[in-house]
RNA sequence: GCGGCGUUGGUAAACCGGUUAAUACGCCACCCUUUCACGGUGGAAUAACGGGUUCGAUUCCCGUACGCCGUACCA
């Protein structure tokens, strides 16, 4: 194993969208394509925003896809604890190292104080002041205050935070991995909180701690990172672990169709999901729909994913695991956000919809029909779903294209069957269905089409104007693979008795 | 406001100085199908704007515009 180590760190506050998911198949394709290591990591150090049985959800959403962690608070690993809130200890102690080298400070200004000084500073041109260079002078801490004042304040255990000095005018660069050489001036960034009132450290803190002691060699997140890297690119300064910095590369966003970041809200409004999986608020109790359970397969997600910000240069577009590990290139990654397509979406279901046998999707259908009152036999099942899965783009729609074969139809399209309808069709169907009634079972769809030819001319009706009410009769509704397909599926006497109920409601 | 990152058809995108600017989804038409799909063929539809650099810019540079992200004791 290389030491090619690059993790991805969710905080446990809700659903897994597939934003993060993507992030993690990067980071995923990225480990193993060079043979390293894939760790997970809960940053769940703000305890009001905790949820419980996120950190078991996402787990879920990596094993529903087959990205398993090497390393997690689950399973383990050499560099643990994989829970921030674990790793307490150490936090605090690089914080006042920083204090000490003079490259943080003590704050004492309470959330009041903070709002003032937001309040009194903003103006028309400057909606939202800064913590930093220009106002630290003004605020309550180790830099404005005398070192005396800042005695007393810590004696007499007045809360405080640590701040992190951003340089007056420094320029921090480095390169992304996609994006190449980036520049900020040091001077015009926030003095970012390091270390919270509670002791807790904060996001920027506590990535550069973790990603130095679990010797992360690549860090891959989302784009919306990108404004705080210089703060993280100093701290690993700082603290004096420049040279095993990690690499980075911020991907380019998710969007929702109106063009901005993937949220909820686009999930509901727009009518698909937005999450992997199924997530139920426990606070709120809200539902959020997960591609899983709306029939996506995993592979197919993971495909979708994948081309959603990369693609190799030629035209393919489907890709196993196996070969986005072989082909995925980081550098080859966009540098602009993508809009996510649902139909899209829904095309590459498709295309593997067609994949694999057909016993294999069977068991994957036999849910969603068990979900709606169907007990289907395996054999007839699989020779069904190969019947229709052309037809079919997400999982669910085998309920609509496969029940008829289970059951009669609830409701039949009368309406087009009587558009055409005589007296001598009524005729007709009475004396097939007498035949079939009665007749043998037969296995062969020829045959089928050709009895019911013959009895067709017998009667002197033109069998075009009896296929469209057949189908209705026994699907109940316009769709469906050809009629004597499905005839000897259902069986001789199943359509009689579906020809019966028919002509009764007309 | 400030900072960062972006900008090729409706969407995803290829090309990395010379092309009739691919391809896929979606859309439209036709074919196939006595249903609906699938499939097939064809079609409409794209380089934000202005300056440079160059024999030549979609491609490189600089502006402008627009969009997004950030601007929390959230991540």
């Amino acid at each position: 194993m290389s030491d090619v180590r690059v993790r991805f760190a969710p905080s446990p506050t809700g659903g897994l969208h597939i934003g993060g998911l993507r992030t993690v198949l990067y980071n995923y394709l990225f480990a193993k394509q060079h043979g390293g290591t894939f760790v997970l990591r809960i940053e769940d150090t703000d305890q009001t925003r905790y949820v419980e049985g996120a950190e078991e959800y996402i787990h879920k959403c990596l094993a529903w896809c087959g990205l398993q962690p090497d390393e997690s608070a689950l399973q383990g690993g050499p560099y643990g604890p994989y829970r921030q809130s674990e790793r307490k200890a150490s936090y605090r102690e690089y914080a006042e190292k920083l204090v000490s080298s003079g490259h943080a400070y003590y704050a004492f200004d309470t959330s009041e104080e903070l709002s003032k000084m937001r309040e009194d500073f903003k103006t028309p041109d400057n909606p939202s002041p800064q913590y930093g260079l220009i106002t630290r002078g003004k605020m309550k801490n180790s830099l404005s205050l005398s070192e005396e004042e800042t005695k007393a304040l810590l004696d007499a255990n007045t809360p405080y935070v640590i701040r992190i000095k951003m340089p007056d005018a420094e320029r921090v660069s480095f390169t992304d991995m996609i994006r190449g050489e980036v520049h900020f001036d040091t001077g015009l960034v926030d003095d970012k909180v390091l270390l919270k009132a509670d002791g807790m450290p904060t996001y920027h803190l506590a990535v550069v701690v973790d990603d130095y002691s679990m010797k992360i060699t690549h860090a891959f997140r989302g784009e919306e990172w990108l404004p705080s890297a210089p703060v993280h690119i100093l701290l690993w300064r700082y603290l004096g672990w420049e040279a095993q910095m990690p690499q980075w590369a911020h991907l380019p966003l998710i969007l929702g169709p109106d063009g901005a970041k993937l949220s909820k809200r686009h999930g509901s409004k727009y009518g698909f999901p937005i999450f992997a999986m199924n997530w139920t608020d426990p606070k709120t109790g809200e539902i959020n729909e997960g591609f899983a359970e709306r029939g996506f397969l995993p592979a197919a997600m993971l495909n979708i994913l994948a081309l959603l910000g990369w693609n190799d240069g030629t035209e393919q577009e489907i890709f196993s695991l196996e070969e986005l590990v072989q082909k995925f290139d980081i550098s080859r990654v966009n540098h602009s956000g993508a809009v996510f397509d649902f139909d899209k979406a829904k095309w590459f279901n498709h295309q593997y919809l067609q994949m694999g046998s057909a016993e294999e999707l069977a068991a994957l259908v036999k849910p969603y029909l068990i979900e709606n009152g169907i007990k289907p036999e395996d054999a007839k099942l699989a020779t069904v779903v190969g019947l229709i899965r052309e037809r079919c783009h997400l999982l669910p729609d085998f309920v609509t294209q496969g029940s008829f074969f289970f059951k009669a139809p609830d409701l039949i399209d009368k309406e087009s069957i009587l558009k055409k309808w005589k007296p001598e069709h009524a005729a007709f169907f009475e004396k097939l269905r007498e035949e079939w009634k009665s007749g043998q079972e037969s296995s062969d769809v020829k045959d089928l089409e050709q009895k019911f030819e013959e009895l067709a001319t017998t009667n002197s009706i033109k069998k075009g104007e009896l296929m469209l009410p057949l189908r209705i009769m026994l699907v109940g509704g316009k769709f469906g693979p050809g009629v004597f397909d499905i005839m000897q599926i259902i069986g001789k006497n199943e359509a009689a008795s579906r020809i019966e109920t028919a002509l009764k409601a007309l």
